[in-house]
DNA sequence: GTATTTCTATCGAAATTTTCGATGGAAAGG
DNA sequence: CCTTTCCATCGAAAATTTCGATAGAAATAC
């Protein structure tokens, strides 16, 4: 099967770095007699010279050198397998799934989970980012969510709002306008997009005969509202580079302008919960929690009052 | 100093993908108690379980699935690593330096070296760019090279010109007084970059007083021309894509518009050049040469002929 | 419900591999 | 020229791995 072991690559590197077998042996706490076998035996069974002894030094032939730069780095791996799966015995968690509403900013989390991958680096994290994440869809999926509408777990914690702000390209004609503000009246014959989880029929299937396209990713809205094609309701903290550049302006609504989108930390199961999942829920929660735990009481303003809950609903979420 | 075995991994990976002891005993022609051995060293030694036998089913824990995850693509890499010390103990090349002239097209450059990637998987490439490559110069780091004048070593072999042309941004001010034929005389009072090697400061200094400005990278003498700062000489193949795109225009000079830099394809060594060195070079010139290989003559119009030989002269590639 | 098949765990013996200390010879340094 | 340092090699001892046999547990067949 295999013919050589990663240990024989890692004492042919001891000998290297350190210069000779006597050396090596030392530093391998062996034999000398020891090492020489080894580095024997793998030249035997590659059949092939790897380093070359001139009198007092040891030096590595053409091959040798070529395949000693490629074994480190597997050396490397093979080191952090045996440390990871070290760790997994010593009972810390393998792997931790954690669902994130699409609204929830990226930044701020990819923030918290570069500390989060310091403190915990055998825990492998899987993020899966979901357009409307109920905490029903949530719990079943994983074990940590950020979740647009809790209102029925136990473990629930509000964090900060998101802000989305109804935005048009520069030129868009809503914007060319009188600069006073805008009904959603006007807005009935201008292109809307939505963000829709596209695996959604029924949902995408209650925009049509509408004036909104949908898309399947915030990406996508927003390149969508950049190319004047569409306005719509954008996360603030998505956008706020392109509301500095002048790109993207506000509309000027008279109603409804912001809109804001309460957003609840779920853990799936407060039971199982691994250290690294509590621990986790603790470093976004000491980032992005209002103060204080909510009771689970359901979030007010779940679509903002509007005039005529039609035309101007919404926002780039689709309606329920 | 290590705990587990290659492949003791590969081992457990076969158990899993073949679904049991025994299967797998059968597959890597062991008997079973030895898998069975095998198997329970493994994670004595990590003192973790990864698998649990329920009843007729072998399971993966989450930490084996997670342990797995990352051993699988370490087996196929350490299997890469053997198969490398197996070709090379077959003879095989370990490496290769390549130097080329940096005005040589990466484009077939690199469709040629896909080519060869495929025909020589063990043999690896050091690229090396240089500025200004002569043929002396790049016999001592490298196998083989692409240099800009040779003439004066055995193995040489004349490859397509490269073409230069003068270009500068479509909104230059040498491009919006008339289209008639610039003189090389209106070119002084603008600015040119040449590419020049950093490293030489003769060359640099060469330049003082003129109105170049000097870069190190083809990369930046295109940017440079881009931005409308400078205009200057660019090998066609890089802008061919910008010319079309109008974004850069062809300078209406009446003479000099075009360059042509001989290139050849030099062996450093023909004597010890191994296999993949031989058919690299012949990769290349099957594409790139010119019909039979020339004899050692000095290339023509090495600088071409110029009114003044100063102002106009040089185009990126640095007076000598 | 029982018999049969299929599977893994474990045991002792055998085979293989690895390690060790000792020794010899080659090269470098004093 | 002598001493020191270093690697190769040898035989013996130690450790590891493999094997076949067997027992027990779980699924399947009858």
């Amino acid at each position: 099967m295999h013919k050589t072991t990663v240990e024989q690559w890692q004492v042919l590197r001891t000998v290297i770095v350190s210069g000779g077998y006597s050396r090596a042996a030392e530093r391998l706490n062996r034999s000398q007699s020891s090492v020489s076998y080894t580095i024997a035996q793998l030249q035997d069974r590659l059949g092939a010279e790897l380093v070359v002894v001139e009198g007092r030094k040891v030096r590595l032939t053409e091959a040798g050198a070529a395949l000693l730069r490629d074994a480190a780095p597997l050396i490397a791996q093979f080191e952090a397998l045996e440390a990871r799966a070290g760790a997994l015995a010593k009972g810390a968690q393998a792997s931790l799934r954690l669902a994130i509403d699409s609204a929830y900013p990226k930044r701020p989390l990819f923030a918290v989970l570069r500390d989060f991958a310091e403190r915990f680096p055998h825990t492998q994290v899987d993020l899966v980012e979901i357009i409307r994440l109920g905490a029903r869809e949530a719990r079943a999926r994983s074990d940590l969510a950020i979740v647009f509408q809790a209102g029925d777990v136990l473990e629930e914690h509000r964090l900060r709002d998101v802000e989305l702000i109804a935005v048009a390209h520069c030129r868009h004609p809503l914007l060319t306008r009188s600069a006073a503000g805008l009904t959603t009246a006007d807005l009935g014959g201008h292109l809307q997009v939505a963000l829709v989880d596209g695996r959604d029929p029924d949902r995408a299937a209650g925009l049509s005969g509408r004036r909104f396209w949908s898309v399947n990713t915030l990406e996508a809205a927003r390149e969508a509202v950049l190319s004047g094609l569409c306005f719509g309701w954008l996360p603030e903290e998505t956008i706020a580079d392109l509301l500095d550049a002048g790109e993207l302006r506000r509309l000027p609504l008279s109603f409804g302008a912001r809109r804001s989108i309460p957003l609840s930390l779920v853990l799936a199961d407060a039971g199982t919960a691994g250290p690294a999942t509590r621990a986790l829920a603790a470093m976004i929660l000491e980032r992005d929690g209002t103060r204080g735990s909510h009771p689970p009481s359901r979030p007010a303003g779940l679509i903002p009052p509007d005039q005529e809950g039609d035309a101007g609903g919404s926002g780039p979420f689709a309606p329920e």
